[in-house]
DNA sequence: GGGGATGATTAATA
DNA sequence: TATTAATCATCCCC
């Protein structure tokens, strides 16, 4: 006789599953679903659902699937960092598919460009390098005021930002050593009299 | 905890 | 696609 779950218990397996990583038992679990069943499930447990797809689609290497999966509806903050590199990892499998041969730092960086990561599984927060721009912006400003923020400003300024104590030392630092290689003896700063640099460098 | 050198990655441009 | 510049990370030394 047939074992009927709720969305919720559903759900539950999924995770357990991925957790688990159980590929096989995962994908003849979700066969095992009636295809409409999770869709009148509640959000939470269908995500659940949609995600294990996702790792199965990928698993199999049907990765039109995992793409039309990932466009198809937001996903929740919690697993974008998991669907992210689902994304990136099939399109690297393609690349590498269709040239022959492995796909150096920058070929990956190139497909990165060529296929950015879907609104779904992602914050929309424009970033640069690694850093959010806002976050580059506070820690420029800050620099502006002050070029060697004491320990508890490094805090203050990561939980600011949401970067590191570590990724904020290590970003004056660079800075400084930026500024000092750019500025040699006969800079423009050293030879600008009075030091009015650039409009008002106020608050903070 | 900072400086200097340098590696790795990202971004722009030829 | 290759090259160059900008950015962030890491290592070693002081």
């Amino acid at each position: 006789m047939d074992v009927v779950f709720s969305s919720e218990q559903v759900a539950c397996m999924c995770e357990v599953l991925l957790q688990a990583g159980s590929m096989e038992r995962l994908t003849s679990f979700l066969h095992s679903l009636a295809p409409s069943a999770a869709a009148a499930a509640p959000a939470a447990a269908l995500e659940s659902v949609l995600k294990a797809r996702a790792v199965v689609a990928f698993h199999q290497g049907r990765y039109a699937d995992l793409y039309g999966l990932l466009e198809a509806r937001p996903f929740s903050p919690r697993c974008h960092a998991l669907l992210q590199q689902l994304w990136l990892r099939a399109h690297y499998a393609e690349a590498e598919r269709q040239r022959g041969r492995p796909l150096g730092a920058v070929g990956k960086y190139r497909v990165r460009r060529k296929f950015p990561l879907p609104a779904t599984i992602w914050d929309g927060e424009q970033t640069s390098y690694c850093f959010k721009e806002k976050s580059r912006h506070v820690l420029r400003e800050w620099y502006h005021y002050k070029a060697y923020p004491s320990t508890r400003e490094k805090r203050e300024l990561a939980s600011a930002t949401g970067l590191t104590v570590t990724q904020v030392s290590n970003w004056f630092k660079n800075r400084r050593q930026r500024e000092r290689s750019a500025s040699g003896p006969d800079s423009f700063y050293t030879l600008c009299p009075n030091g009015g640099l650039e409009g008002s460098l106020s608050d903070v």
